[in-house]
DNA sequence: GGACTCATGTAAGCTGTTACATGATTTC
DNA sequence: GAAATCATGTAACAGCTTACATGAGTCC
């Protein structure tokens, strides 16, 4: 689902800026998409072009100025269509997975650390998500991909908790550890 | 990590064509990178113009002829130092959750359909993991992939089946089922 | 005869990122 | 006084997908 589609259905739940979306992709969207302020002005630009949301101004003496961006009915029943018509996929991209797919060509220390770094970054997102429980104010639609999100990162860390050495011991253990290039000559 | 690093890292693995290499998208790589031919062709002539691998022409009788590609002893450093530097971290891109997310907005029926959708696709990819794990030759580190991989994909089919019928139940009662334009009124 | 697999490639176009440009206010 | 937050936008470019173009062999 691109940017732009995303931007609306945000106006759904509210009105907004360009910047409040920013920080919802930020935060809510975090764990299943990402956008830049570079996609999102200007597909905010776009809406307005095609009558999918309207703004004001708001002056402000504390802040900048900033346009409150608010969904048209067309904008709604267009957004809802899309929705409805979005089939449920998933795509992973991972490098840590690419990583670990050539982990027999790194040495060991490196491949030791790229654990230890995955490990944080899982930690990390769980505590955030388990810091959105406590929140109130959440659809069930919502309370669920927070569960999901949690469940599976609670799963990944105990899968590296539980694999790790034994991955790393054959890792050490591995053929052709340091003579690849010797391999090679056999052509 | 761009297609044109990963179609070096793939032949580092051994001699292929591009064809061959969009097969080890569509399986090995599949849950976690994608690519099409259209990236993966210009890639290797990239590559090639770099000097980061070479070809030779090998003719076919019963296939057509195929350019066979090797990885040069550059390339493989250069591959190796990539791998290397490249930060452990992950992106999931998920319709799913988008779709659950805004769930409020959607009739339910079409929440159950999609809950269905994804339940078949996270079925058959686990499937597919464990068709996988029978094979030998797999270095410790794809074993690593494919276990993680495997171990996501039960806990996120148990989350659907743990959670499917209270959060369709909970959707069922939702304030404004069908209400929602009346709402807009109130501006 | 039709569909699928094998095999290579290009061109147009979409989508999005990064980096730049600007500037006020608030917090430490 | 510095850094962070609030706030909007553009331009250049990267990277990839889709669709097209072509054609032989194999399986049902």
């Amino acid at each position: 689902m691109r940017v732009k589609t995303l931007c609306l259905g945000a106006l759904c739940l509210g009105d907004a800026t360009g910047y409040d979306i920013k920080k919802l992709f930020e935060n809510a969207f975090n764990h299943f998409h990402s956008a830049s302020f570079g996609s999102i002005y200007p597909s905010l630009k776009k809406l307005e072009e095609e009558g999918h949301v309207s703004h004001r101004v708001e002056a402000g003496e504390k802040h900048p100025d900033r346009k409150l961006f608010r969904v048209t009915d067309e904008g709604r029943a267009t957004f809802l269509a899309q929705l409805a018509q979005t089939p449920a996929s998933e795509q992973l991209r991972s490098e840590f997975m690419v990583l670990l797919f050539f982990a027999h060509l790194l040495p060991t220390e490196i491949l030791q650390q790229k654990l230890a770094e995955m490990e944080a970054h899982y930690s990390q997102e769980l505590n955030y998500l388990e810091s959105l429980s406590g929140c109130e104010g959440h659809t069930s639609g919502i309370d669920f991909t927070i569960g999901m999100g949690k469940s599976v990162l609670r799963t990944k860390l105990d899968y590296l908790h539980h694999h790790r050495e034994t991955l790393l011991a054959s890792h050490q253990n591995r053929p052709d550890s340091q003579n690849i290039r010797q391999t090679e000559s056999s052509s």
